[in-house]
DNA sequence: GATCTATTGATACTGAGTATCATATGTGGT
DNA sequence: ACCACATATGATACTCAGTATCAATAGATC
């Protein structure tokens, strides 16, 4: 996992540098979403010695290669995800802030929709699903 | 239509005020989406002396009230969009920054998928569409 | 009009994200 | 293994969005 991270990087023919190892190890720890600020902290608390700057960075690149999601939460933050490079939606739990995936799940249908009856050629969509995770759930 | 804030407003049970009325007004000579400085600048520009605050006070009143909504646009910075308060969809041009609304278009039947093939309970859910508007398209 | 509370604008602050730049460090060639 | 050099780094300082504070102002109700 952190091995993909880092193959993509290598892929994007960037270097491999320590601070990138260890920021994508720690992104690997992570569960469920995270801000900039939260891997900047865990850095800190490890006396990591990274730089503010060098998080924004790791996190814009991962995200051009795919690998993370930056999402808007409800509350106006922006936080990100870990994910698979393939188009797909994110699933948010409010409670705990696990993430999950779903691919289409029938959403090329409604931007097909959405076109017809607005005449707009729609390039862009984001989907983002909050609720309660399964394990939220049952702990009532 | 600036009426309809107006109103939305005194329903609410909050008064009145002058800021309020000009803003109201400002908003409803917008075109598209705007951010809370570009409502600022235009208070600024027509010597209205109207602070900073006041300003995202009364967005985030009219956001309670549904009658603006917060969006994310693709780069990140927060913009509003004034609309009914009813649930629906916004489409965004990339271009000229124009919005249209769509209601449902099938989005209900997309939750209900993702929340049987995931076990969540979905509370809330985010559909942003981003793509070219009729006139601009044509505009080639 | 008097009163009382909600609202205002000025000011100062926080926190996210970015620009700059001298220094350090991967990497590819030898 | 070493060199050379471009890329990446962290410190610093900055910009910009949004918020807290608070004394002064101005709606609404009587």
């Amino acid at each position: 996992m952190t091995e993909e991270m880092l193959d993509a990087l290598d892929r994007a023919g960037v270097r491999l540098t320590g601070p990138r190892r260890k920021l994508t190890a720690l992104i690997e720890r992570r569960e469920g979403h995270f801000t900039a600020a939260d891997l900047l902290k865990d850095a800190g608390r490890r006396r990591m010695g990274i730089g503010r700057a060098t998080v924004f960075r790791l996190l814009e690149l991962l995200s051009e290669q795919g690998l993370v999601e930056r999402i808007d939460l409800p509350d106006g933050t922006h936080a990100y995800i870990p994910c698979e490079p393939t188009h797909h939606h994110h699933l948010v739990c409010l409670n705990c802030g696990a993430t999950t995936d779903v691919d289409d799940c029938g959403i090329a249908a409604v931007t097909r929709e959405a076109a017809r009856r607005t005449g707009f050629k729609i390039e862009q969509h984001r989907l983002e699903l909050f609720g309660r995770c399964p394990d939220c759930r049952s702990a009532h």
